[in-house]
DNA sequence: CGCGATATTGACAACGCTCAACTCACGTGG
DNA sequence: CCACGTGAGTTGAGCGTTGTCAATATCGCG
């Protein structure tokens, strides 16, 4: 989202902020908290997890590299709906508010590029509600891991490879279902060839065959 | 999302873009479609829904008087992802992107407004993809009927009426449900006094009841 | 008056969640 | 260096919610 800017530009906006490091686990903001702050990705990953009232929580997305995060929330004035965690020792910047208005003013492509980001992610979620209303839960998951690939995904010799740990538990609360039915799915299709899994990674090694199980008959 | 605009330029506004009615079932524009148009209702109500791979479709939401929508895909240059669809006779306005984007920059309002309700539908898209991922049909169901009160209820003696005509066909699209499942909860519902439900009418009596059916133990 | 759209209701099957027990990998501390 | 504990993942059995199939009832509109 900063692609557009030039360097000096560039370098003005970040010394605006404060940089800081994220060790693994770091909760940056918190569901309720006001938001009162604009945080971007430098580096690393970020989660963005939503806790329900049963106790359950599902995982509204991840944040990687040079992605927002809490603007929406902050520029509205509104408490952030969910919380960040940092899942990966990460970096960031963030900025508060008033100078992110600021910001946005004197460079129109930083509200603009934020307002893109807000227009894609209303559509991956509208598509994402589309989904969860009428499919199978194979469907769903499979659509989740296309997805983390498209996000997250390495090449690697043997595949595409999700560059961050994610857990059965995560993958589960992102596809709307339980890690033993992600667990037993993954096993199945890694018995396939169609993916590999060990502990807190996932490579997908056949795409098609992923992009096959996501279309019903 | 025009309130805060004067008369005049209120009438400046609606000059530069085109009003015309819709015939109840009218398809205004359609998935796939360019995005060249943005609308916004006057009068009546409009759906958006969204054809999905297995023939199924999932109704995204219901737009009101006052509302925008298609504006997002349009400025984004993007094909509409969802079919809008006049559920009554209506009118709307509508503008061409071009047009919009020189509104924008005369009126700031405008921008702000539209961003503003990107950023609400945002936050309740989020939501849904939560609600869906965990929750139980009838709590779903529930939510999906607040959600309609709210934007679409008209008090009346009785109690709380869906001040426009819906299938439980839609209602079953909305939840991520079957019409089947729709019917017999209703049917229950109504037994207990809850709603009252008549062809294509709702009426919501005992609003405080819903809440709970929708917050699980 | 008749047909299509809407809604109701029952029987049945199955998908996937819940509960439960167990294995495995990894890191930590004695 | 090994024992232990914890977090992650696997696997099995049973059952409930909910979707599927099917038949019928009702309302409105042409």
């Amino acid at each position: 989202m900063f692609r557009s800017l030039d360097a000096q530009a560039l370098s003005a906006i970040l010394a605006a902020g404060t940089v800081r490091g994220l060790p693994a686990g770091r909760v940056i903001f918190a569901q309720g908290d006001d938001g009162l702050t604009c945080h971007s990705l430098l580096e690393g990953r970020v989660k963005i997890v939503q806790a329900r009232p049963d106790g359950n929580q599902s995982v509204i997305r991840f944040i990687g590299p040079g992605e927002m995060y809490g603007t929406v929330a902050a520029l509205m004035g509104k408490p952030f709906p969910a919380d960040a965690v940092a899942v990966v020792d990460s970096v960031e910047v963030y900025w508060t508010v008033a100078t992110m208005r600021q910001l946005m003013a004197r460079y129109p492509e930083v509200a603009m590029g934020s307002a893109a980001s807000a227009g894609a992610r209303l559509f991956e979620m509208q598509d994402r509600v589309g989904e969860m209303a009428g499919e199978k839960v194979e469907q769903r998951i499979a659509r989740t891991l296309m997805r983390l690939v498209q996000q997250a995904g390495r090449k690697t010799p043997d595949g595409i490879e999700i560059d961050f740990p994610i857990t059965r538990q995560e993958l589960a609360e992102m596809a709307g279902s339980t890690l033993h039915t992600v667990s037993r799915t993954l096993a199945a299709w890694d018995d396939r060839g169609i993916t590999g899994s060990a502990r807190r990674r996932i490579i997908v090694r056949k795409l098609d065959a992923l992009v096959d199980l996501a279309e019903p008959a």
